[in-house]
RNA sequence: GCGGAAGUAGCUCAGUUGGCAGAGCAUCAGUUUCCCAAACUGAAGGCCGCGGGUUCGAGCCCCGUUUUCCGCUCCA
């Protein structure tokens, strides 16, 4: 990382405390790690993202309509899933190299330096503790079969620990008596498989037909095991996910449909195409036939902001067989080359997920601008300016009395009562005028508006633009038309 | 998790061999001001990250701890 990307990177993340965007959770009790929480600007400008990409699939596709599935959701969920068995893997660090193990990938790699029987003999005795979750018993095979490791070359290990991605709690306000895992719910790693669980219920009331999709932004929960890069990688986080189902053998047109209509909805907030890459997975998960990620050039460098999916019919066929009910749907179109109805079907599904803390991050770092102003005595001024697209800006328009005396703030408040009820907007009196400006700069406020004398005379006042800082004098009877078409 | 650096007002920082806690900006109350952060007056703001120790006396020295940053490690 180059340093000055990495001065912008902090500067950004000074900026965006001081300016009301984002706080260290809890930081009154030195923070919580890799928590944090949006102020006034920041939630402003959350809710601005959120509302666009809900209001581009929902309200901009006929054929995809939204839930709000909770967080809690029954604990066998995501053994259908696989989030249980396949993210709760101990895990050993070798003291002298530093380096940490998987515990099973560890034992499996030094059965492959011994004969057939004796590995088989290894792998039985792992794979007992292992269910078990005896993880001193764990350690003790690892010693006592004198695994080392590959760099150090030494058995110096920690003890076994447990990684766990998924937080864990307790459901129902009385202790379970018997076993205490019987009361455990986890708090939801992704929000898909609320949609997943749902399918039918939203296929049948909402009276859907395949290809569908149903979108849904919420709170995600995981268990990093380093958090840092600021919001880009939290333990809580937000997630707007859409997951589009479709009949088998169509996934190909699919998957590349909505791996180009999501890059669009990124350049359509008039970010550069050359900030954007995709990157095209090479590894697959097993379930998945296709995926990619959309790349975003952060101050940190390129990094991932949504991925999109080929998932097959892998989900709904796991809750199958986990919930045994049937989530199937019946095609009454017409098969060409049969000439009869497609018929019952698992669909499959291409899934777009965004993290909503990224694209925030993505907003903030591609609007941080700290401009250089020539003056007019030679020296230089620097000018702290958030270019957010207006609308997703959280202040809309400013409205600023150019002086608090002779009738002028009156007018301004009377202009602030005809246009809040359209978009949001921030009256201030205080200070010089090019302070003022100056502040609505730096929390990417895109339009001021200033009452002067003049305006007396002829119902006109300045408009200033925040890119530009060019002004013009527009009549007050126009102001909301304009601004109103200049944030759609 | 390991190693290094840092933590003093809201922000950026100064603080002498260990001797009264400081500046600029920001904030607040006024005055001034007809368009880009820089006018004037005043006020408020601090467990010097936290806990021990040394000392007559610690922001400063020692130990521990915590948070942040940097590098490594890990990351479906």
């Amino acid at each position: 990382m180059a340093t000055q990307d990495n001065n912008r990177f902090q500067a950004i993340i000074a900026h965006a405390k001081e300016y009301g965007f984002v706080f260290p959770s809890s930081e009154i009790y030195d923070g919580l790690s890799a928590v944090y929480d949006y102020g006034p600007w920041g939630s402003e400008l959350k809710k601005n993202i959120r509302d666009y990409w809900w209001k581009s699939m929902t309200q901009l596709h006929e054929n995809i309509v939204g839930v709000d599935a909770a967080i809690f959701m029954h604990p066998t969920t995501w053994k259908a899933s696989g989030h249980v068995d396949n993210f709760s893997d101990p895990m050993i660090d070798n003291k002298d190299s530093k380096k940490r193990y998987r515990v099973d990938h560890l034992i499996e790699a030094h059965v492959e330096t011994l004969s057939k029987e004796e590995g088989n003999v290894l792998i039985a005795a792992m794979d007992k503790l292992l269910a078990a979750e005896d993880f001193a018993g764990l350690k003790k095979l690892i010693e006592d079969n004198k695994i080392k490791c590959s760099i150090s070359g030494t058995a110096n290990w920690t003890d076994v620990r447990q990684f766990n991605l998924m937080f864990k709690t307790e459901f129902g306000a009385v202790a379970a008596e018997v076993n205490e895992d019987e009361n455990i719910v986890y708090l939801r790693p992704e929000t898909a498989q609320g949609i997943f669980v749902n399918f039918l219920n939203v296929q049948k009331t909402a009276r859907m037909k395949v290809p569908f999709g149903i979108a849904q932004t919420g709170k995600a929960f995981r268990n990093e095991i380093v958090a840092r890069q600021f919001i880009f990688r939290m333990r809580e986080f937000e997630q707007m996910e859409m997951q589009f189902f479709i009949r088998p053998g169509t996934e190909g047109d699919w998957y590349k449909y909505w791996k180009e209509a999501r890059l669009q909805w990124h350049l359509s907030l008039g970010i550069p195409a050359e900030k954007y890459r995709y990157h095209d997975h090479v590894k697959l998960a097993h379930y998945a036939k296709e995926a990619c990620d959309i790349e975003f050039e952060f101050p940190i460098g390129f990094k991932e902001v949504e991925g999109i999916h080929s998932r097959s019919d892998y989900d709904l066929s796991q809750h199958q067989v986990y919930s045994k009910k049937k989530l199937q749907y019946f095609d009454n179109d017409i098969d060409e080359t049969t000439g009869k109805p497609y018929g019952n079907y698992v669909p499959y599904v291409i899934e777009t997920s965004i993290g909503l803390d990224r694209m925030f991050l993505l907003i903030l770092s591609q609007a941080y601008d700290e401009e250089v102003i020539p003056r007019e005595d030679g020296a230089a001024e620097t000018r702290t300016v958030l270019r957010i697209p207006a609308k997703l800006a959280p202040i809309k328009l400013a409205i600023l009395p150019l002086t608090k005396k002779d009738g002028l703030p009156e007018i301004a408040r009377a202009i602030m009562n005809d246009c809040r009820e359209d978009f949001y907007c921030f009256y201030e009196e205080k200070d010089a005028i090019g302070k003022r400006y100056r502040r609505m700069d730096a929390i990417g406020t895109p339009f001021c508006i200033t009452v002067d004398h003049q305006t007396k005379e002829d119902q006109t006042v300045t408009i200033r633009y925040r890119d530009t800082m060019q002004q013009e004098r527009i009549a007050i009877s126009d102001l909301r038309a304009l601004v109103k078409e200049k944030i759609r």
